[in-house]
DNA sequence: TACACGCCATACACAAGTGTACGGCTTAGC
DNA sequence: GCTAAGCCGTACACTTGTGTATGGCGTGTA
């Protein structure tokens, strides 16, 4: 077992997850370009030498990065998908709610995600990643939706829908000086117009 | 009247439009870090030197480019602000028409928006300037959507779903190998169940 | 204590990119 | 046909970035 114990006896002295961490914050403060080895090492307070020790290239670096977000959303769609109670509409809306939670660290996998998708937009082996992770979400919500309508078009058409505006709504919130409240705000949207008119009762158009 | 005929006599004589046109077409490509003064100087067949006579600096052409776009886009939403008939719903229905064109330049306008989006999350200036146009765009939404309901509140909530939507939709159809019947599988979601249901007839669960 | 290994610094070679100064060709105007 | 301006090529200095070879310092282990 070689790294469990967080700060290792030493003050600076790095593994692989530190150079990871680094090019994560880097990835979501500037984009992928900003995820440079000379800057990192400037960051982490070292030379060049001990990235080249820990890896092969940059171009390894930043596989090694978002191969760790693959297998990050991966686990979590595992998760969010053993999630379910009786309140079908609640499961939904526990779905928004972790992937528009606002606050710190959240707001950071959403500029990561962002960039990433910058990234898949111009190099093949991460749109495939990229499309993957969006198939089995896509599922996952089909999957949800399916407890409110029972019209497997229908549940299918929403989860389609209830996904594109969650993507839009990462454009939304990563935007520097977004309202603090725009996240209720996206979050009532989606709970009125996506979520609740769809089940028994035909649609409810509140004043 | 310097410049009007569009290929003037000589070859390759440039101007400002053919360095902008090159730049939109490489960030079009592979983003802004790809639209270089050197890789655009190779791809038009001359020098560096051509570019500084026409450009102060590299970033007077980055500006300058998308202070191309945000003038077009006014130009645009002005356009489509007029746009108007008496059926409300195929004004709107004609809004995504021309926002989600899946054919040749409208691909490229898509791309370079992202392009643009993920620029404006490092930029303040570009931040601000993309502001604007959504702001603009939203209010022309509004606009819209007021003739159906005829309820402001509700009117503004479908706008900003609406505009959700299509934000998500660059994303999802600006993938490559992005299938090509999306774009009527995009327009038939927001057809159905965010322009449709709303008017007198609460909505119609098609089958 | 001697030694090997893990981790990092140093130094070198190289490539790509920006900006500037200057010089040359080509076209238009008189 | 001469000239001046527009347009571009060339050469230089500088910065940032990558990758590699090599050496040094520490720590744990025999």
């Amino acid at each position: 077992m070689p790294r469990t114990l967080p700060p290792p006896p030493t003050p600076h002295r790095l593994g692989q997850g530190d150079w990871l961490d680094a090019a994560f914050a880097a990835v979501v403060e500037g984009g992928f370009d900003q995820a440079r080895v000379l800057s990192l090492s400037k960051r982490l307070g070292v030379t060049r030498g001990s990235f080249y020790w820990h890896f092969a290239s940059h171009a390894d670096l930043i596989e090694a990065l978002w191969a760790r977000w693959y297998a990050r959303e991966l686990a979590v769609a595992q998760q969010l998908r053993s999630h379910t109670t009786d309140r079908p509409k609640d499961d939904l809306m526990h779905l928004v709610q972790v992937a528009l939670a606002h606050a710190g660290e959240d707001l950071q996998n959403m500029r990561f995600e962002l960039a990433l998708r910058d990234l898949g937009r111009h190099d093949a082996k991460v749109a495939q990643q990229l499309a993957q992770v969006d198939q089995l979400r896509l599922s996952l919500f089909e999957e949800k939706f399916l407890r409110l309508t029972a019209n497997p078009k229908t549940a299918a058409d929403l989860a389609g829908l209830f996904y594109l505006a969650l993507v839009g709504c990462y454009q939304a919130l990563s935007r520097p000086n977004s309202p603090p409240d725009s996240e209720q705000h996206l979050k009532r949207l989606i709970s009125v117009y996506l979520v609740e008119p769809h089940q028994v009762a035909p649609n409810a158009e509140l004043a």
